[in-house]
DNA sequence: CGTATTTCCGACTACATCGCTGGGGATGCC
DNA sequence: GGCATCCCCAGCGATGTAGTCGGAAATACG
């Protein structure tokens, strides 16, 4: 897959925070693993990352939880891949020195700013609003 | 990387055949691999995952070697990537069922989709004609 | 104040994959 | 026959991934 189980974790939380921002909402870790079937110690490390990482704040004690910094406007989901992928240290591996080698690093590079556009284009909001025409479709098609 | 070095190995390799190819060229493993400085019995593994794919055609025997199945500007590197890549089995990872990871999954796919439009779009020519025009100005500065 | 609840921090394990090495066999030119 | 070359597959160390665990710190609440 695409991404990580890291980050696939990361994001639906974000998406179930996001979906109750307006309400300035908070959850529990343990709510959130329960609701989408991960573990819970698991995802923890995750939610600890994205506040380390300023988009999310965490509340401690007895009804405390996670709620997003930011409205989900804002956050972008480039930003919380960077976050979450772990650190990109050394991802420009140095290349070997020959030509040939040096038109494959090109290559890379090009997949990589299309990839970086699409994950900087995205916002949290935007995957938001699919999730919830997700939501609406699915009614629809009960009735 | 955006590349494994398999990837990058067999992917330089088709250069280097790509560059002799009007002349019907064939090298050998260890050529190949001295010229660029890759383990020759690991690169083996790959011109061998290449040939099963129909990219290379193998010459056994004193004075054999590896050859283009076919002309660069046929060879998409879409294929050779997969062909590399190992199997692409199990790509589509059961994902979870809920709205939430089926957005993120939405999101993996365009992704995917992205980069699949890349190497589609690109030949093996395309990375010769690169490669001679990184070469060209590199005499260029030489003067 | 004490206790329960929740986040915080770091260590640990099991497993898979990656990059690489090696042994020996098959093929074919000379 | 002998040597060069490809062919197949087995194994190995390092690294990363997914997940588990123990316990410490903060804090709401009775």
């Amino acid at each position: 897959m695409a991404f990580s189980a890291k980050t696939e974790y990361g994001l639906v939380s974000l998406l179930e925070l996001a979906a109750i921002h307006p309400q300035g909402g908070v959850l529990q870790v343990a709510e959130i693993a329960s609701r989408q079937g991960i573990p819970d110690r698991y995802l923890e490390q995750m939610l600890t990352s994205l506040r380390r990482g300023q988009i999310l704040r965490s509340i401690r004690g007895p009804r405390g939880g996670y709620q997003l910094a930011r409205p989900p406007a804002e956050i972008r989901i480039a930003d919380v891949v960077i976050c979450l992928e772990g650190e990109v240290a050394s991802r420009g591996t140095a290349a070997r020195q020959s030509p040939e080698f040096e038109v494959i690093g090109g290559l890379e590079g090009r997949l990589e700013q299309a990839r970086q556009a699409i994950l900087e284009g995205t916002s949290l909001q935007d995957l938001l609003d699919e999730r919830d025409q997700r939501l609406q479709s699915q009614v629809m098609y009960f009735i």
